[in-house]
This record gives structure tokens, sequence and C-alpha cells, in this order.
DNA sequence: ATCGCTGCTGTAAACGTTTACAGGCAAGCC
DNA sequence: GGCTTGCCTGTAAACGTTTACAGCAGCGAT
């Protein structure tokens, strides 16, 4: 009746007790180190007897590590952050670690207080993926406690290791291809330029038509916000003002899900009337109707990297901020490519 | 060159010195607790100057409370997974904790691990959601050294909450649906009978059968796995068994999209010659082609009143193991009730 | 018999908090 | 003036580990 200490559950105390030893012996024994053969059995008999389990927050305290790892994610909706996700996800469990979610609905505040809570140390990294990268972000990253590496753009001079996608690249070869097929009257439909991906695909538009020679014309210029309903309003407006327009360059997936929703209301044909592309290539892509055209920006390869660059810091890895540049892939589908290939079969597609 | 103790970031020592006060002192002020205006005053003083951000791992070791929540689900690529997770994670925040993401693959060691790993008391409590309940997991559960959800069946007398799904109601809804549309040879398409839905579904499909005075017939069951692909292959062998079915029963959205697949590819029209529904109600039967019709077992409910009940525990409830049930909805789309509502831009769709 | 190894083991301090307890001090009362 | 009362404050222990250090036994060499 004097044995076990206070708490419920048994700890190393409890264990050195059982098996008459120090607190010291079953730290050695419970961590490999050596020791005497009599010993390390008495307190393995005593540790299985008890059912311990070693307590993480203790080791934490102690070893000032605690194996998790954290990825805030803007949206944790969209389909982009989802394909980011299942890839950081193994890469970090592989490594021992432990994934923390946060979901920080592109709010700015949320986002540096999810910067500032490193401080707390809960985590020994963090992955983060902001809309958008005021200079409140920059402030809370220099003074980031823990390594971070940053989903999207960041100025050069930055503390953190950047992963990017290329969406200049991506949107030229949507629009690259949509020129080869023949359309010239090509919209974009974009969302809110004050977010990072925003601003890139709206200027990539831009630089794309020039390169081909085409007008650039604020009319063909549409700005909803990055969802389906959104996007569907944007593209209704779109076709009030140019009703001839023949393509439509989508910032995102669920934007162009949206512009079919409305493009089949208006009694707009896709592709023959109108050719649709989107970007991110998201498993919506391939089983909408008719399949999705669509830019893949790589979010799976991305979240990969990140993890990666992340792992490489907690391994001690203390040299310059990286910068890792994913190349953009069009995949081509019904909605511009006519109907030859408007079923998703022939792709290999996994466990989705 | 004296003053800081060790490590780098300040502690509520380096602040006790900085202030000229005692340890204590420090702690109280920010805990809030009555503290004279001056010792106050100087000690916000000095943890502002300081920079100092309270250590998580320390008061939870203190406290006994990490404020974290783990979440184990099996698959993180099924979307139906994801509808939980979406609507976990805003209800923990909003309380006050954080989440800890496993993926369990559906393995069943996986699983048994989180549950294990529970001891080393990392979170405060467990929602998870297997596919397989095996005696390890009962076990295990039994063992839990954390209030746990369970979203998925259990036996009675397990000591932990329950949140099911009523995939029973759910297929019968859908079996209903199709035989009221004239269909008669309706086939079922299921996953693994030793999986809980592959059992609970493919009971409710006989059922359902017997209830409509249909003939059960072994012909029309194919069993294959919850994925597209695997489904797309089932349906292809059903097909060469069967050829005059008219209905296709998916027990999940991936199956039915597979199905979708087949169907196109042998020249078969959907809904006109064989009528499709999935199960699950995720994005992707929203947008496929046709639309999917599809039951929805009330994923995101089943999410939210998991984490609910959860922190009623978290709170100090330890009244008996309750037991919610969520009931399922048919949603109808156009591979069931021909084109006139083919797409989903009737259908609120928010910020998906 | 003494010395110096070698190889385990125990004691105690540390990680950064929270908190029970006791001490100090001013004010109020007789 | 001594006593109680109340309010703050500091000391120290505790949460459950890991680990530097010292101690001790056994053993071979001198």
């Amino acid at each position: 009746m004097e044995g076990t200490p206070l708490g419920d559950g048994p700890t190393i105390n409890t264990i050195a007790e059982r098996a008459g030893v120090s607190i010291a012996s079953v730290s050695r024994v419970l961590n490999g180190l050596p020791t005497r053969r009599e010993t390390e059995r008495k307190v393995l008999a005593a540790a299985e007897e008890l059912g311990y389990v070693r307590n993480a927050v203790a080791r934490s305290l102690k070893s000032r590590r605690t194996h998790q790892v954290a990825f805030a994610m803007a949206d944790i909706g969209n389909p982009a952050y989802l394909a980011m996700l299942r890839e950081i996800q193994p890469v970090l469990k592989a490594a021992g670690y432990r994934l923390v979610l946060h979901s920080t609905d592109a709010v700015v505040a949320d986002e540096i207080d999810v910067l500032h809570s490193l401080g707390e140390r809960y985590v020994d990294g963090l992955i983060m993926s902001p809309l958008r990268v005021t200079d409140a972000h920059l402030e809370s990253l220099a003074a980031a406690r823990t390594p971070v590496v940053v989903i999207g753009s960041v100025p050069e001079g930055t503390r953190a290791d950047n992963v990017r996608a290329d969406s200049r690249t991506g949107v030229r070869l949507a629009v690259d291809h949509l020129h080869a097929l023949g359309r010239r009257r090509i919209a974009m439909v974009n969302g809110p330029l004050d977010t990072v991906p925003g601003a890139a695909r709206g200027a990539a538009y831009r630089e794309a038509l020039e390169e081909l020679g085409l007008p650039y014309d604020d009319d063909l210029v549409q700005i909803g916000d990055f969802y389906r309903a959104e996007g569907a309003r944007a593209v209704a407006e779109l076709l009030a003002r140019v009703p001839d327009v023949d393509a439509l360059m989508c910032a995102n997936d669920l934007i162009a899900l949206g512009a079919l929703d409305v493009l089949r209301a208006s009694g707009r044909r896709v592709p023959d009337d109108v050719a649709v592309v989107g970007m991110d290539d998201t498993d919506l892509a391939a089983a909408s109707w008719p399949s999705l055209t669509s830019v893949s920006l790589g979010s799976a390869e991305r979240g990969k990297a990140a993890a990666e660059l992340l792992l490489q810091r907690l391994r001690g890895d203390d040299s310059a901020p990286r910068l890792v540049t994913v190349p953009p892939r069009l995949v081509v589908r019904a909605s511009t490519a006519g109907n030859r290939a408007d079923g998703p079969y022939d792709r290999k597609e996994g466990g989705v």
C-alpha cells in the first residue's frame, strides 16, 4: 500500500521498485545501453508485467525533441493540399515523426499563430503552405525557433526552405495547348490577385498570350475565388460580357468544375464550343464530366519534397536555405481534346 | 555572462531573474492568478522583452494534459475519411485541441500500435475509424489509457464511445429506389466481406431484396476491393457472367466510378441500360459523369459527432459508453434518374 | 597484499513548468 | 504594543524521463 507512487500508470519508478534496481538501470535497459544480463531480465520482466509504456511527454522534455512535425494547410477542403498531405504523412511516419495538422482557413492571423506557437516547442518542425505571404509572415518566419519549410513562394533571403510550383510554365503549357487546338478567344478565370497563386497565374496568362502574339484583353479576365460556386458565378459573368469565348483557362480545378456547370446550363458544349482547362489535376478532374484537362502543379511531389527537406533539417543539416522547384505537367482529357478520351479508364488510377 | 541558464530560449527562470522575482510569481502572473500590480507589470515587461513563449511540453508533463487528440484514419486517400477529418478538425480546434493525424492504411498491426501508443500519453484522446475490428482491437481498446471514440461498429460492452453509420438502411434506400425505377436484376459490387462495412452492406443487400420479394442470386454478387481499379475489375467480371444486369449497387463511390468506366467501355448507357448507385456520397459523386446517385452515410456528421463525444469525455464525463447512429440519406443524381439532373449545379455546393 | 582496471550500478541533477506550504509584512483590532 | 487577519511572495517538491558522476565489486597484474 506504499509501493506505487501516486498516479495510475506505471512509471520507471514502479518498475525500479518491482525489479529491485534503480531507475537509472531501468532507463538504461529500456534504451538498450549495456547492462548485466540479470538486471536486464528483471527489468524487462517487471515492465512486461506492469504493462509499462514510456511517457512521451517526459521524454520530450528531457530530450528536447517531440518527434512531431506540424503541417499547416490553408484549406483542409482543397484537394491540392490533401494531395500534399497524402505524401507528407508517410514520409514523416517512416522517419518516426507524428503529424500535427493545422487548418488555417487561409486566415493570416491563424497562420501567424501557428508560426508563433512553434515557440511552445510542441513540434520539431513545420511545413506550411500559405495562400498569401505577408510581412507578418516573414517576420514570424524570421523569429521561428524550429526549422520551417514553406510550400509556395517566399522572397529570397527568407530563413526557410522553399518548395515552389512553377505555375508560370504551367499556365503557358495550358495556353499553348489551347492555342494549338485553334482557340483564339482564351479567357482566364482567376482567384484573388492578392494571393500568391492568383498573382502568379494571372501574370503567367498575360505572358503566355504575349508570347503567342495574342492580344491581352481585360474583358477576358474574370476574378472570383478558388471555389466551385464562386467559379460558376465568375464564369456566368464572363459569358454575359463576352459570349464568344472559345476557351477557359481556370486557375483551379474547382473553378473549372464551376465553369462546366455553367457552360452546361447555358447550352454550350465542351469542348466543341468552349474548351476548359483546370489547374492542380485533382481527383475531381479525372472524375468530372467531361473529364477535365488540367495542369498538374505537382502537389504530391511538392508535399514529398517539403517533407524530405524538413527531415534533413531535423537531422541537423543547417546549411543555407534551399529552393526546390517542381515542374508542371499538362494532363490532357476530354474537356479540351474532344470525346475520344472522355473516360479516365485508360489512366493508371490507384487507390483513390 | 551568468544570467541565462543554458539552452537558447528564455524560460520562466530567465524572466524571474530579469524581473527580480521568483519563478512562482512569474508562473502566477502568466496564469492570471492574483498578484500585486507592480509584480505583474515587471513580469509582463520582462516576458515581452525576452519574447517568451510557454513551453508546451513542460506544461503537459506537469498538468498531465497535452491538448492534443489523435485521429487514426484507415486510409488517408479515401474521401469518406477526409470528410470526417474536415469536420473533426474545426471542432477540436475550437475547443483548444491540436489534431495528430495517423494513417494506418487499414493495417491491423498499425491500428493496434496506435491504440497501444496511447500509453505514451502524447494525446488526451483518440478517434479511430478501423475497417476491421478484430479481437486484438478489442483487447487494446479495453487496455486504452485515454478515452477513445470508434467510428464504425464495435460489439456491445466495449469500453469506448461508438458512432455508427446505418448502412443497412442505406442499402435498403438504394435498392428500394432501384426497384421503384423498375429494375429487377440488381447486382451488388462489394468490398471484402471480412471488413465491417463489407459485411454489413452485403447482408443489407440480401435483406433488402428479400423484403421486396426479389430472389437472391449469388451470381449477382461480386466481391472486389474498395478501390476504383478494383471496382472496375469486379464489374468487368460481373458483366461477363451476367450480361443482363440492369442495376449496380456499389458498396462505395470509388467502386461505382470504376463501374462507370467499365460500363462506358462496354458500350452500355447509364442509366438507360444499367443504373448505378454508389455509397458515401463523396465529392467525386457530384463531379462524375454521369453524376452518381449515392447513399450518404453521413461521414461528415459522424466525424463531428465523434469529435463532440470525445470532447465530452475530455471534460471529465465518465458515464457509460454511448452509441450514436447517424441516419443515411439517398442523394439521387443522373446515374439512376436519367438525364434531367445530370449536373450538380443545382445542388448547394460550398467551398469544396 | 596492493594497485589499477573494467564493468555495472546507484545517486542526484536536469529538462521547464505548476502548486502546496510557509514566511513576511502591513493593517486592523483589542 | 501584541495579536490576528489577509495578502503576496518565495522555497521547494513534483510531473517522468535521461545522464554525468561517483562508487563498488571482481579480477588480473605487480
